[in-house]
DNA sequence: GCTATTGTTTCTGG
DNA sequence: ACCAGAAACAATAG
């Protein structure tokens, strides 16, 4: 489910715990998503805490606690955030729950693709430096776009659109919507698309990584009914310009969907 | 049963 | 050293 907009509202979620402290953090220690960190140590770090403030850039969050604690949560494929009363007891995918006196922060992860990492330190740990520019900041620019796509001149664009080094936040569906809207055929290799081509991918990634921050992330609404979300998962979906029905195909190793009348 | 799944990491071959 | 592609990870929904 999370991409860059799906991300951001989960993090939302936990917002109503701002500032107030962890009376009790319960983990499911042995499961995979804590690989690489200590969940135990985690648990009794976190405990008579505040959790002070929370960011998310691409599809990674990061969530900063008092006394020089820090979370980094990446949700995988179905990983959520909730809030439930104070006092829930976690079911079988929650394997994050932070107690707090008026509620409780519910993180669940059904297929386990997900990752809490745990840093304790005056500063930000190195994992939370890493990572390709956001899409709405001043580093991604046309030239920066430009080098990302003569640097992997030789995959399809559709794979090239995936690699979140380039494109921050940027998943299967985003990515399909991008090149629907920039009139690009997801097979073409990504060297091989013209300057016009590059200029279009650049604007529409922009928009869509805009419109859906501000559609999705309040409320999880949906996206305009012209956009190509709501017909590539259908079985006969067509493409919303003019009722062609959209191609299917596995392209850069993920189901991809595009109207070969309008993109080239 | 079978298929599919909005994501990364790791390995292999070039 | 870098890149491209496939497999692996795991659980559920239809």
């Amino acid at each position: 489910m999370p991409e860059l907009a799906e991300v951001e509202f989960f993090r939302r979620q936990w917002d109503c715990g701002l500032g107030k402290q962890i009376v009790a953090v319960q983990l499911h220690v042995r499961k995979r998503i804590f690989r690489g960190s200590d969940p135990r140590v985690m648990a009794r770090r976190l405990t008579g805490q505040r959790f002070l403030r929370s960011h998310a850039r691409g599809k990674q969050m990061f969530l900063e606690f008092s006394g020089g604690n820090w979370i980094g949560i990446h949700l995988g494929m179905s990983g959520r955030m909730r809030t439930e009363a104070a006092g829930f007891r976690a079911e079988k995918h929650d394997h994050v729950v932070l107690q707090q006196a008026r509620r409780a922060l519910v993180f669940s992860d059904a297929r386990l693709f997900g990752r809490v990492r745990f840093h304790h330190g005056k500063t930000e740990p190195a994992w939370w430096r890493t990572g390709g520019p956001e899409i709405g900041s001043e580093q991604f620019d046309r030239k920066f776009l430009d080098s990302f796509l003569d640097r992997h001149a030789r995959a399809p664009i559709k794979a090239v659109v995936l690699l979140q080094a380039g494109f921050s936040g940027i998943g299967n569906w985003m990515a399909d919507e991008i090149l629907w809207r920039a009139k690009i055929a997801p097979s073409i290799p990504a060297g091989r698309l013209f300057s016009a081509q590059r200029a279009g991918l650049f604007r529409e990634t922009r928009f869509v990584a805009r419109e859906s921050l501000r559609i999705i992330s309040p409320n999880f609404d949906d996206p305009p009914r012209n956009w190509l979300i709501h017909q590539k998962w259908k079985r006969a979906g067509i493409c919303p310009r003019h009722g062609s029905p959209l191609r299917k195909e596995i392209i850069g190793g993920r189901t991809t969907a595009w109207c070969a009348r309008c993109q080239k």
